[in-house]
DNA sequence: ACTGGCAAGTTTACCGGTAACGTACAGAGG
DNA sequence: CCTCTGTACGTTACCGGTAAACTTGCCAGT
């Protein structure tokens, strides 16, 4: 055996008396061998302990890596979760590994995830969002590797998209408000800037709000993360400043905390006020109260967007831009 | 350039008048060049548009890996959304990517991630749970790379441990309800025999009832996930054998499901019923009621973990078995 | 008997870094 | 002037697999 004690290709040739490459095509479930071959090949990989190295097989040749990068915005968030899982279950049943990382939300943490990741050599990569630094698209576009971008849709991707437009939810759920007649249209939400698409929620929803001839009346968007506490002192925060009948909420979890402030002040659900979440979390739909949300095919988008990366991989014509349609979800809230 | 179209170290050494060895040198950051070189070489990696080749450089020197593996049980469980957060933060903060896997609770499909990740000749790997394959233990003891087993504290770990015991998680809310005269008591689970730290909770919390004199008086452990719905309607298939004046819940997401139960019957709580959970999510918090449960310092125990595989790896002494305490917080609920 | 063709291999040349070791040169010390 | 020492590099030999080209043996067809 080899001086670290771990057996390798040579190892398994010379028990074998086949050369390093017959046993290499054996192990990879190649053609060009005798059954006879195979089998004692196989037999001596499992005596020796063979661990295969996929550094060495990606190292050696350019289209052999197996690695598939993903970078969300927060781990922490239940809905990437799902997201992880998609892309997780999809990409492991064929073969794949999946290296993670999360960016906070900032173009410029992605950029040094995507160095970092890009130095891997990876097959693909998929990305959250479609807002990155110019680094990062050339570093990709050089890396001449396919790339997936969810969540927000975009119909010029660097590569392939894969998600639905957060502009058209908060236009699908300003309508919603105005055809219940609702008036008086407020907003809470959290992360200010950086969340660029909560950002397009937001600009879609007062869009449609304002051709409905009813503007946003205010807003309160807070620096903190979207968690249930900001939901309810976010709220709490607006109704001190302005009368209002409906408030759209970042999320779901800061819709909730809305529900428990309106709950604790005795402001009547839906009739004094009409509450709106939005990412469809578990949690909302065995509250005492059903929230009025839009839920989003998170495992679905995960799934697609590994498939998407596989089928490119493959050489398979797929298309570039994949949309995963959400669906608004009528509760009691609103 | 190289017939690929991107530079590599031997490039930037042509342009720069330098041996390929000096670039690596400097590239890393080590010693044994002058300042001029220094910069002409770190000019032309930028010049060149030079990307690290991680692969290469893990693949020829045993030690540089910079790969951690870490598999957990569900992705889309929260609390181990917030141990993934832990550990990715701490390690990428130093360098490290991470490769992620789930076994669904089953440590056969723990032992296919294993063996993947093992191929990747990573620095080391996090699991979760204690209870592994013969397959496992020995490929890992075989890669002789660190290993650290997290969530369920193993007194004799396959390497280092890091989290707390699920047995005595169960122990402190049996004596809870012992001490706050709740005399028949049941269990609300799930995933049956395949959670074996559901599992331990269970037995933990069925010895402290014993221990009291109170033996559990009836359990209902579904097949499904732990979520709102089985915790719904195992509570509601439970009340319909037994009459209970105290029922532990699986996790949070069932209690929260036995909660909305209770309240659609106009079971009051904790006068009629006692409700506990596990974990400590973070909506169990502002629900109208607050939930009597364990809070499980995710992050803490994520972070704990990186910090342990960095030490062992950096050749610093530290201790095999790291406890991170859990916290039982009373709520409204018992 | 000769040839073509195929199955079942073998041989060779890398891939891009890194460790280990070798060496040229400048300045110090005797 | 010569040796010694340290700095700043250069050289070489891998790491373990893969692609591509090459070889061998066997059989069928003419």
């Amino acid at each position: 055996m080899s001086r670290k004690g771990k057996a390798n290709l040579e190892d398994i040739a010379r028990e074998t008396g086949v050369s390093k490459m017959t046993v290499s095509r054996v192990l990879r479930g190649g053609t060009g061998f005798s059954d006879d071959t195979r089998d004692r090949v196989a037999a001596a990989a499992v005596r020796l302990g063979y661990v295969p190295n996929r550094l060495a097989a990606a190292f050696g040749s350019v289209q052999a890596s197996t690695l598939v990068g993903m970078c969300v915005p927060r781990l922490t968030s239940g809905l990437f979760g799902h997201v992880l899982d998609g892309v997780d279950r999809a990409l492991s049943r064929l073969g794949y590994q999946v290296m993670i990382g999360s960016n906070n939300h900032s173009a410029l943490e992605e950029e040094a995830w995507v160095r970092q990741v890009v130095s891997w050599r990876p097959a693909g990569v998929i990305l959250s969002g479609r807002v990155h630094t110019p680094g990062t698209v050339e570093l990709l576009r050089n890396a001449g590797m396919p790339v997936v971008e969810i969540w927000d849709l975009t119909t010029s991707p660097i590569d392939m998209s894969v998600g639905f437009s957060h502009h058209d939810c908060g236009v699908e759920i300003g309508q919603f408000l105005a055809r219940r007649g609702r008036r008086r249209v407020g907003f809470v939400g959290a992360l200010a800037r950086s969340d660029v698409m909560g950002q397009a929620r937001l600009a879609g929803f007062e869009a449609a709000l304002a051709q409905a001839g009813n503007p946003l009346v205010d807003k309160e968007i807070l620096l903190d993360s979207p968690g249930f506490y900001p939901g309810y002192y976010g709220l709490e925060t607006l109704l001190a400043r302005s009368r209002l009948d409906a408030v759209y909420f970042h999320n779901d979890e800061m819709a909730i905390g809305g529900l428990a402030y309106c709950q604790s002040r005795g402001i009547k659900v839906p009739e004094d006020l009409a509450v709106v979440g939005w990412g469809g979390m578990e949690a909302a739909s065995v509250l005492p109260m059903r929230l009025t949300t839009t839920v989003v095919p998170t495992t679905a988008i995960g799934k697609a967007a590994a498939e998407a990366l596989v089928a490119r991989l493959k050489g398979e014509a797929g298309q570039d831009v994949t949309v995963v349609p959400t669906r608004l979800v009528p509760g009691e809230t609103a």
